[in-house]
DNA sequence: TCATTATATCGACGTTTTCCGATATGTCAA
DNA sequence: TTGACATATCGGAAAACGTCGATATAATGA
């Protein structure tokens, strides 16, 4: 768990702002044919859209959110949901309390 | 309480490690005259001396950990004394714990 | 008042970040 | 297989950051 990867990844409006949808992905985003939106993800298109930034530029964020260890991914077809890793959030903001 | 500011503020190395080493002035810094480390803080130059790294860098660095409210200062004759804000910073960790 | 010392600020330059458009890759449906 | 769609990746321009040396400001003491 890199310390500074999160603070950098959580250095950037846009990226606070995911994170702040993903907490509650059916008070953000549209309902998805068949999927849980809460169980599963919410797709980079809905994100990108709700951003207003490219599509490129959201994928890039969600990209960064997963490598600091905030999100996580689920591939299922065409689609990529992301979601909060609350385990490792917890975890985080522990380790957080503790040291900082 | 700009939580971004504090996020870019602990998204550098040199800047932790202060943090880190005001957590325990007596254990990583040289007495200093008639001063107390724990109660008034440490001065820049003693800071510039473990950071290895110009004064100017050091006082930079301080100015930027003080502006997002993680430490505070102290002038007293030539010197500046800087020690962390334990109220801000218990503050700060609290609101990430609730709200990341 | 002047020299000295501690700190802050300025200007610069290389590196990283932000955000984009273009394009590549993966997946499905026809 | 091809076309269409979702996502990822690449390459780049502009802004922000990291870090320095030089200089300005503040305080002290001779």
């Amino acid at each position: 768990m890199d310390t500074i990867e999160v603070f950098k990844a959580l250095s950037n409006e846009a990226r606070l702002q995911i994170l702040e949808w993903l907490k509650d992905p059916t008070a953000y985003f549209r309902p998805q044919e068949g999927v849980d939106l809460v169980e599963i993800g919410v797709c980079v298109s809905q994100i990108t859209e709700k951003l207003n930034m490219t599509q490129s530029t959201a994928s890039q964020y969600l990209s960064i959110l997963q490598r600091a260890g905030l999100v996580s991914a689920t591939r299922l077809g065409k689609w990529t949901y992301y979601k909060r890793d609350e385990e490792a959030i917890k975890k985080i903001t522990s380790n957080i309390q503790q040291n900082l």
